[in-house]
RNA sequence: GGUCCCGUAGCUCAACUGGAUAGAGCAACUGACUUCUAAUCAGUAGGUUCCAGGUUCGAAUCCUGGCGGGAUCGCCA
C-alpha cells in the first residue's frame, strides 16, 4: 500500500501525528491497495480522550477484514516506543487516543517563538495565484453597510489566502460601463448647475445624495461654465469620466479606513470596443455554446410585460445552470453579462483559482457564471463564489434600514466612526458568510462582555503588560524573542499551562482547515477560543500565586512562563494580523 | 412556481466538512478584585439539532420528501 503526507503545513502536530500513524500501518505490511483519504488526525472535543485522535482503525478495517478494535490496538503497539507519544489507548468503535509528552508540548513553544510572524504559515497555496475579486460596488456613492461586510470578508480572506502561501491578488471590478453611469453622470450634473446658483429639482430615477454636491463644485473649478451651454450629448462622457472618478476616489478612501487596499482595480468600460468581448464570445462560440434562440418565461411568476423576444443565448445548462443566459439585449447591446464573462476570461488567465465575493442578492447570479468559467477554462470548477448574506442594523434595540433611493443610508464611513475599524471588522467576522448577521450598535460600542474584539485584543495586552512588568520584578531578566525561544522549558507542566500549550499548536491546523474552507470566520473563532485560555491561565494566579508568570524568586520558571504567554501573543497577532485588526500592547 | 441560502439552549452563534457524552457568549443563579490590568475567571442550570424517512461502524453535517424564514427570477448592474 502507499500512503501520502498531506501537503502543507509542517508546523501542523496533527498532520504530523497523521503521518506517524500511517507510517505505523504501512509497516505492518497489510495485503492489498488501502485507501487513507478518509483518515484523520484531530484534537478530540474532550479532553478526557487524550491530545490526539485518530480514526483509522475505522477506516481501514474493513478494507482489511479486521474489527477495527483489534487493528488499532495493533497499531497502538507499534507506536509504543515513540518518544513523543506517553501513551497510546483505543477507545469507543476503534478510536486510537494519543497522549502526547510534556517534552513534546514545551518543544512547541519554541517552535512558535522561532516561527515567529511565520508561525502558522502553511504551503498548500505555494505555487499557485489566487485572484480575490471583492467590493466592486458600482462607483455611484459611498460604500455602505452591506458593501462593508463583502469588503471584510473578501479582505480577510485573501490575507488568509496569503498566509497560506497563496500568491493573492486583491481585486475590484469597477462597473463603469452600465447605464448607471450614466444616471450618476445626470445627477452630479444637477449639482454642477447647482454650484452655478441654478435651482434644481432632483426627479425621480437620479441619485439624490448629498455627497454629489462636492462633486459640483469640483465640476465647476475644473470646467468653470463651460459644460453649461453644451447638450447633453455632448457632456455627458465627459461628466461620467470625471463623476466616476470622483466616486472612485470616494470608495478608495472609504476602503483604505478600513484598512482594505486593493492591488487591483479592473474597469468594465475597458472591455468595451477593444475585442475583448468578442473574444471571450468567440470562445464560447467555438464551442458551440452560443445561440440565437427565445427564452421560456420564468415558471409561476411571468412579468406582466413579457414577450418573446429572440436574443443571442449561452447555452450555460451545459454546465450546470438551470436556464440558458442571454448576453445580448433584444435591442443587440451586450447585457451585463457579457463583459463579465470577459472579465472572468480575462482573470482565468492572470490566476489559477478565482473567488468572487458577491451579496446575497446576487445569488441568482452564481450559477451562470460558473458556468462562464467551466466553459472559458478546461472545463473544471476554478471560480469559488462566496455569498455574504445581508447586515441588518440594530440601535436603540431597534432595526433600521438602508436606502440608497432617499439617501439616507449608513455608510461604512458611518459604522468606522462610530465603532471602530477594528470592531466593524470583527464583529462581521464572528459569523459564517452565509448567515445573515445583526450589527447592534449599542453592543458593538460596549467594550465589554458582549464583544470578542476586546476580549482577543485584552488576552494580547495582557501578555504585553507581562512581559513589560517582569525585568522591573527581576532586575537584569531578558525577555526578548530569541531568549525565550532558547529557554529552559521543562518547567511548564501545570495543566492550564499545557492546555494554553495545546492552543497554541493548534493554530496552524486551523489556518490549513479555513485557507482551504475559504471561510476565515473560523480564525476569528479561534482566536476567541485561544483569549479564553490565556484569560484562564491568568486567573489561575489569582488564585495560586504559585501559578502567576512572574515569580520573583525563580527567574528560570519565569523564563519559561514568558516564552509561553510570548508564544500565545505572536500567535493572536498573527490571527489578528490575518483579520485586519490591531492587537493592542495595552488597553487602559 | 423555479433556483440559492438559513433553521442547533430563552437570545446571538459555534461544531475541525461524517466522529466519541452537540459546545461558547449573553440572560439566570453561586463564588473570586489591598489585581502579574476584574474589558477577567471558576462553577450550577439550560437540547427531540424544524419534522419524517434513507445511506453506515457512526449523521446537526450526506440523500429524498415536507414545514418555516430570507434572497432572487429575460431586455438593471
Amino acid at each position: 500500500m502507499a500512503w501520502q503526507a498531506e501537503p502543507g503545513n509542517e508546523m501542523d502536530i496533527f498532520a504530523e501525528f497523521r503521518a506517524t500513524v500511517l507510517a505505523a500501518l504501512d509497516a505492518m505490511d497489510l495485503p492489498g491497495e488501502i485507501k487513507t483519504a478518509g483518515v484523520s488526525a484531530e484534537p478530540p472535543r474532550d479532553a478526557s480522550h487524550g491530545d490526539v485522535a485518530c480514526n483509522v482503525a475505522m477506516v481501514v478495517a474493513k478494507q482489511v477484514k479486521q474489527k477495527p478494535r483489534d487493528l488499532a490496538e495493533a497499531i497502538a503497539a507499534k507506536l509504543s516506543d515513540d518518544v513523543r507519544i506517553d501513551a497510546v489507548e483505543v477507545a469507543g468503535p476503534g478510536f486510537l487516543n494519543l497522549r502526547l509528552s510534556k517534552e513534546f508540548w514545551q518543544s512547541r513553544v519554541s517552535a512558535a517563538l522561532k516561527a515567529s510572524a511565520d508561525y502558522g504559515k502553511a504551503e498548500i497555496g505555494t505555487g499557485k495565484r489566487v485572484n480575490v475579486e471583492y467590493v466592486s460596488a458600482n462607483p455611484t456613492g459611498p460604500l455602505h453597510v452591506g458593501h462593508t461586510r463583502g469588503a471584510v470578508f473578501g479582505d480577510a480572506l485573501a490575507s488568509l489566502l496569503e498566509f497560506a502561501g497563496y500568491d493573492v491578488t486583491r481585486e475590484y471590478y469597477i462597473n463603469d460601463g452600465g447605464s448607471q453611469v450614466d444616471t450618476l453622470a445626470r445627477s452630479a450634473m444637477l449639482r454642477y448647475r447647482e454650484a452655478h446658483g441654478q435651482a434644481i429639482e432632483i426627479v425621480e430615477g437620479l441619485y439624490p445624495g448629498d455627497y454629489l454636491v462636492p462633486v459640483g463644485q469640483k465640476m465647476k473649478e475644473h470646467f468653470g461654465d463651460s459644460l453649461l451651454s453644451q447638450d447633453e450629448e455632448e457632456w455627458l462622457p465627459v461628466v461620467r469620466e470625471f463623476a466616476t472618478e470622483a466616486m472612485m476616489d470616494l470608495i478608495r478612501a472609504d476602503l483604505a479606513d478600513l484598512g482594505v487596499v486593493m492591488d487591483e482595480f479592473f474597469s468594465e468600460k475597458s472591455l468595451y470596443g477593444t475585442g475583448l468581448i468578442e473574444e471571450a464570445v468567440s470562445a464560447l462560440e467555438s464551442k458551440g455554446l452560443i445561440y440565437q434562440g427565445v427564452l421560456e418565461p420564468p415558471k409561476g411568476k411571468k412579468p406582466d410585460d413579457w414577450e418573446p423576444r429572440e436574443q443571442t443565448l449561452f447555452k450555460s445548462t451545459e454546465y450546470g445552470d438551470d436556464v440558458d443566459r442571454p448576453i445580448k439585449k433584444s435591442d443587440g447591446a451586450w447585457t451585463y453579462f457579457a463583459p463579465d464573462i470577459a472579465y472572468h476570461y480575462n482573470k482565468l488567465q492572470r490566476a489559477d483559482e478565482l473567488i468572487n465575493i458577491f451579496g446575497a442578492d446576487h445569488s441568482g447570479y452564481v450559477k451562470r457564471m460558473k458556468a462562464a468559467c467551466k466553459a472559458l477554462g478546461d472545463g473544471t470548477d476554478r471560480l469559488d463564489i462566496k455569498l455574504v448574506q445581508l447586515v441588518k442594523l440594530f440601535k436603540n434595540g431597534e432595526e433600521f434600514k438602508m436606502s440608497k433611493r432617499s439617501g439616507m443610508f449608513v455608510t461604512l464611513r458611518d459604522l468606522i466612526e462610530e465603532v471602530g475599524a477594528d470592531v466593524v471588522r470583527f464583529v462581521m467576522l464572528t459569523r459564517k458568510n452565509d448567515a445573515p448577521l445583526d450589527f447592534d450598535f449599542d453592543k458593538a460600542l460596549e467594550q465589554s462582555k458582549d464583544n470578542p474584539v476586546y476580549y482577543v485584543q485584552y488576552a494580547h495586552a495582557r501578555i504585553c503588560s507581562a512581559l513589560r512588568k517582569a525585568p522591573e520584578e527581576l532586575a537584569g531578566l531578558a525577555t526578548d524573542d530569541s531568549t525565550l525561544a532558547a529557554a529552559d522549558l521543562s518547567g511548564l507542566t501545570h495543566d492550564s499551562e499545557l492546555a494554553l500549550i495545546a492552543k497554541i499548536a493548534e493554530w496552524p491546523r486551523h489556518v490549513g482547515q479555513a485557507a482551504t474552507a475559504h471561510e476565515p470566520h473560523r480564525v476569528a473563532f479561534y482566536l476567541y477560543d485561544l483569549a479564553g485560555s490565556l484569560h484562564g491561565l491568568y486567573n489561575a494566579g489569582q488564585r495560586d500565586l504559585g501559578l502567576r508568570f512572574i515569580q520573583a524568586d525563580d527567574p528560570a520558571l519565569t523564563t519559561a512562563r514568558l516564552a509561553l504567554v510570548r508564544a500565545c501573543a505572536i500567535t493572536i497577532s498573527n490571527g489578528l494580523r490575518i483579520l485586519g485588526v490591531t492587537p493592542m500592547q495595552e488597553m487602559r
